[in-house]
DNA sequence: GGTCTTTCATATCG
DNA sequence: CCGATATGAAAGAC
């Protein structure tokens, strides 16, 4: 890494914000900013390291799976003996990362990090350097985006597969506390020096991550740098790191454990810590140290904090959500005698101006949309379910740019329509679990082993294709392996936009990882997609999809010999879909090259391999309000969509 | 550099 | 559905 190139704070006055421009920082402090004006990020590296290498027609296809699940469990089982320090693990990372990314050094790796013995902590330590990034042009946020995504899914696909491997020890009757999965999964990212912007204590923004963006532990805001603490609410510079001997606040957790509390959005007065028993009842006096004299010290400076708000959400894992807020500003701060009589610090905070709408309040706004949507927005709503009663929830359609109503004049298809004799070719084989699947269940081996989803239904790993139970299965419809064939579970709405014709958006927070719906339309074999294409009609090819799935559970960068999936091999998509006259929401999605959705291929109705079901799934927890994405694989940027909007 | 302490977690159990 | 309790992990304080 160079930090030579870096170039000290004051020389540079690319501060937005022009009152604070001159008192930000004290000299004292030397916070320091990225030059961001050298040449542009490289490409974001492939995401896949090793490639999908189709395993030689293999005679026999079972023994394929087992070697695949075998090996996986093997691999687990042997990283975590490496906790004892046995074996190295060699991270692997993009060497032309940016500066600003924690790049792993592999001499230090080794040294500090798999060799340490278990117990000593001799990771990678907390930079106290302040740096506060501003003017990302826009292939740098594209960049930092992308990786903090990256960093994300690695996380999810890490809790989840902790979580089965979990279940699998308590299947084979291996008494243990079940797992915590969001601490195995940063445990991971830790040991192997995947965690994000600890070389440097970002003030303000962090690239990549956007207001809004929501999560479901602690533990992963640790990880990609939003706030450093497992638990503390206030996370600041120390005193001692410091180059002046103050500390600094740099983000704070507003999620009601405090009483005297009070949260109204723009403006919080927030109570500093301490003074608390383990019952989190006030019982003493709190006194001007720590994150309380940080969050006065940034104050004094005028140093912007970041909020990230936690509260109950029904549908989350936990129970619970946090969520980035943005950027606001301590005002004043006073001692005053709390709700217990005893004294407290409290900071107001205002939100500073011209950032994009809270989060919290999008997540308010959705949720009232969901109960009563033409009180909240009695303009703009064309029809109130799309679908016409054909999903399990109504796809609302919003327009409130122009006259156009045309996805109402689209038949609502609710899953794609395959030719005939697709349903009598391939096998009838289907497994026999009348009680409901289990670890042998047949559908399972053939998935490579293990269960496609988790006990959420959510996808644990993208593969070539996912068998599910289906007709030919014995087993009851709540059996977990069963999702997709279900339908939607969100509330999507079909909305006009300036900037992508149409597009698709949930009310409901949707996890990373979670059904979405199908991507539906009317097959045409080959010689059918040739004749409507002379007609002049536009058709979509499933084959140019991008193989994203290919991104989502790929641990290679914590288990060195990990390969993507490449079972079942399936012949290549040959088959065109006519959306022209049916469809469903899926077709209203826009393209990105930063999808947060995926294409997986699954089969659940017959086992014709050349006609496989297109799934879509969440790659990233997607907040309510914002427009979901998938990648068409194209070059133009709205090629995709443009097929259809015509 | 260890060890201790604090901390607006998280899961489970009555 | 709470509250208590157990387990846990990061990182600041000393």
């Amino acid at each position: 890494m160079d930090y030579n190139s870096m170039i000290p704070f004051q020389d540079l006055n690319l501060y937005p914000d022009p009152p604070t421009t001159s008192t930000f920082i004290t000299p004292k402090i030397e916070p320091k900013l990225e030059p961001l004006d050298e040449p542009p990020p490289p490409p974001p590296p492939p995401s896949l390291h090793l490639s999908d290498v189709a395993s030689p027609a293999h005679s026999s296809a079972e023994a394929d799976i087992y070697s695949e699940f075998c090996r996986l469990s093997e691999l687990f089982r042997s990283t975590i003996a490496q906790k004892h320090g046995d074996a190295a693990i060699l991270p692997d990372s993009d060497p032309d990362s940016r500066a600003i990314v924690p790049v792993p050094d592999p001499e230090t790796q080794v040294s500090n990090v798999v060799l340490a013995p278990r117990g000593s902590r001799k990771y990678q330590t907390r930079s106290s350097e302040l740096v506060r990034v501003t003017d990302l042009k826009p292939e740098d946020d594209r960049y930092f985006r992308d990786l903090i995504r990256k960093t994300r899914m690695l996380f999810d696909s890490l809790r989840v597969f902790s979580i089965a491997e979990d279940e699998k020890q308590m299947d084979m009757m291996v008494p243990h506390r079940k797992t915590r999965g969001d601490l195995k999964a940063s445990a991971f990212m830790r040991q192997s020096g995947l965690w994000l912007n600890r070389d440097k204590r970002i003030v303000g923004d962090i690239p990549g991550v956007s207001i809004g963006d929501v999560f479901f532990f602690r533990m992963e805001l640790c990880v990609v740098g939003l706030h450093g603490q497992a638990q503390a609410g206030i996370d600041y510079v120390p005193a001692s790191h410091s180059s002046n001997g103050e500390p600094i606040a740099t983000s704070i957790i507003v999620s009601g454990g405090y009483e005297d509390d009070e949260d109204a959005g723009d403006v919080i007065v927030y109570t500093g810590h301490g003074g608390q028993d383990k019952h989190n009842r006030q019982v003493m006096h709190q006194k001007l140290e720590c994150g309380n004299l940080a969050l006065e010290r940034s104050m004094h400076y005028g140093i912007e904090v970041r909020v990230i708000r936690g509260f109950k959400y029904e549908g989350s894992i936990s129970g619970k959500v946090y969520v980035y807020d943005g950027l606001y500003r301590i005002i004043e701060t006073w001692f005053d005698v709390g709700k217990s009589g005893f004294g407290v610090f409290k900071f107001k905070l205002v939100r500073i101006e011209n950032q994009v709408e809270m989060g919290s309040a999008v997540m308010k706004l959705a949720q009232s949309l969901k109960i009563r949507p033409l009180e909240v927005r009695p303009k703009g709503y064309v029809t109130l379910d799309l679908s016409r009663k054909k999903e399990n929830i109504p796809v609302f359609f919003f327009n409130d740019i122009d006259g156009d109503h045309d996805p109402l004049y689209h038949e609502y298809l609710i899953s794609t329509i395959f030719p005939p004799y697709v349903y009598n070719s391939g096998s009838t084989a289907g497994c026999e679990c009348v009680g409901g699947c289990l670890n042998d269940c047949f559908c399972v081996m053939r998935n490579g082993g293990e269960f496609a989803y988790d006990v959420h239904g959510n996808i644990l790993r993208g593969k070539p294709l996912i068998f599910e139970c289906g007709p030919h299965c014995r087993c009851p419809p709540t059996c977990r392996n069963r999702v997709t064939q279900k339908g939607v579970r969100h509330r999507f709405e079909v909305f006009r936009s300036r900037e992508t014709g149409w597009g698709v958006r949930s009310l409901n927070l949707i996890q990373a990882g979670s059904f979405i719906c199908e991507y539906a339309g009317v097959v045409l074999t080959r010689e059918q997609a040739q004749i409507f294409t002379m007609n002049g009609d536009n058709l979509i090819y499933p084959s140019r999809f991008a193989e994203r799935w290919k991104e989502w559970g790929d641990l290679s960068q914590i288990f060195s010999d990990y390969v993507c999936p490449s079972y079942p091999s399936v012949p290549p998509l040959d088959f065109a879909m006519d959306v022209s006259r049916m469809r469903n929401v899926a077709c209203y999605m826009s393209h990105s090259s930063i999808p947060n959705v995926f294409v997986q291929l699954v089969l659940y109705d017959h086992n014709n391999l050349s006609f496989p079901h297109l799934m879509l799934f969440a790659m990233e927890n997607i907040p309510p309000m914002r427009e979901l994405s998938l990648d068409y694989g194209v070059a133009d940027e709205w090629m995709g969509k443009m097929a259809i909007c015509n």
